[in-house]
RNA sequence: GGAGUCGGACGGGCUGUCGCUGCGGACCAUUCGGUCCGGGGAGGAAAGUCCGGGCUUCACAGGGCAGGAUGCUGGCUAACGGCCAGAGCGGGUGACCGCUGGAAAGCGCAACAGAAAGCAGACCGCCGUUCUUCGGAACGGUAAGGGUGAAACGGUGAGGCAAGAGCUCACCGGCUGGCGUGGCGACACGUCAGGCCAGGCAAGCCCCAUCCGAAGCAAAACCAAAUAGGGAAACCGGCCGGCCCGGCCCAUGGUUUCCGGGUAGGUUGCUUGAAGGCGCGGGCAACCGCGUCUCUAGAGGAAUGACAGCCGCCGCUCCUCCGGGAACGGCACAAAACCCGGCUUACAGUCCGACUCCCCUG
RNA sequence: GGGGCGUUAACUCAGUCGGUAGAGUACCUGCCUUUUAAGCAGAGAGUCGCGCGUUCGAAUCGCGCACGCCCCA
């Protein structure tokens, strides 16, 4: 098994994430807001990371966002097949925030987005995701 | 030894595991692509976006107005609001640093205080004449002295006068004009004449000189799905017509093919360039020329990392055989987005060079 | 990438062709009222975001920053 993350499991599209804000799980931690909705398309699930400048300036949120990259690609085991869109709050510290952080942060939700989707086995169905 | 001025260089290092990206090679597939190997992968400011250029598209006969920018002189440069060298003024004991067109073209502004704030004038004074209730008052002369202010119309001395005053004279300071010398020039020095003095603010309007077409890689070029609409052709159909030829289908049909515009999307633009290192030569220098060597990020919801270990530096605590050792914490500012030349701002610390002042010792 | 605006008392805002910084609300004190609210009177509170400059003098003018907000592509 191999642990990469190719530019396939990457959410790139514009439409594609404001599908995820628009119809799908939104779930909260203390420092991340997290968007996740059943793609359909592909068996394994795609990562966008949205950091917006309130999380301080380039180098923090580039830190910000190799570390949740890295989260992700060390626990795509745990990942469900879905769209996960993740923002963090704007009281996250860039230079506070290590991989142990986010393991803490993260791992429950993804076990509980795991959940989900078993539970609702027929990814394509469009009407389960719009309630 | 202490304090300081100016300039330059660097801005953590090594190893391991797991990753990202594009380049080259091999293999598999040859339609997209995939696997393996190799060697690359943020900065001195990449930042702020304050200027200037290259490049691209659009506009454009020439000139002017408006608007904007710059502003001592000379040079460098692709260009600049940048840099270098100088001039004048100001600050500093000094190394050194800072500022810069025009106020005798015009308009405008100056609160409060003060008599008066812009070219003349006169509150207290001083002087003369007249009057007097002997306190002074009126008229006239004057601007030396007083007080106000950020700023009050040259300074010193002598002559002069009723008192005074550039009123006159000498020297000094400043101004204007002419001449001479040095300098490419800003300007400096000298000399003669004039007139006695011309206030400040143009980072208020303005005047003068020079420069400026606009937009920006989300520029722009190419390929181009679906849907809607446009054009052309062929066939079927309909109409005119007895039939062929021919014409029409206008608000009006159906099928097929083609065409151009162009959206989503994709590719290019995309990194070899006013490039950098070294040497030689020219120049006080900025810089330029020649020779030689090197290739040094190209992402794109946006890569250049995550996690460990060791070393280095700093702070603090403890131990010490005073050589040092151990634990903990910290190691800045800030990340390419078409590319260059500058400016400005942020920055833990480290190193180098030149110079100045003070103290001590010889 | 390009462009614009704002920052003044605890809060919301005036004040811009330079001259001792104001208003409303709030707070405090007093009056009124049985008390509160309302009303009346009075008082306090400001490095005018920061730094450098121009000027005799800067909230105002010039330059450089910081923070916040908005627009276009």
């Amino acid at each position: 098994m191999s642990l990469t993350w190719p530019r396939e499991r990457r959410i790139t599209r514009r439409a594609e994430y404001t599908a995820c804000y628009s119809g799908g799980e939104r779930l909260f931690t203390k420092y991340f807001v997290v968007f996740a909705r059943s793609s359909g398309m592909t068996e394994t699930g795609r990562l966008g990371l949205a950091v917006t400048k309130k999380c301080g300036n380039a180098v923090a949120r580039n830190r910000i966002k190799r570390v949740l990259r890295s989260f992700f690609r060390l626990h795509q085991d745990e990942m469900p097949a879905m769209d996960i869109v993740v923002t963090p709050k704007k009281h996250l510290r860039a230079d506070k925030f290590d991989l142990c952080l986010a393991e803490a942060e993260l791992l429950p939700l993804l076990a509980e987005l795991s959940s989900v989707s078993e539970a609702k086995p027929d990814a394509s169905m469009p009407s389960g995701d719009a309630a």
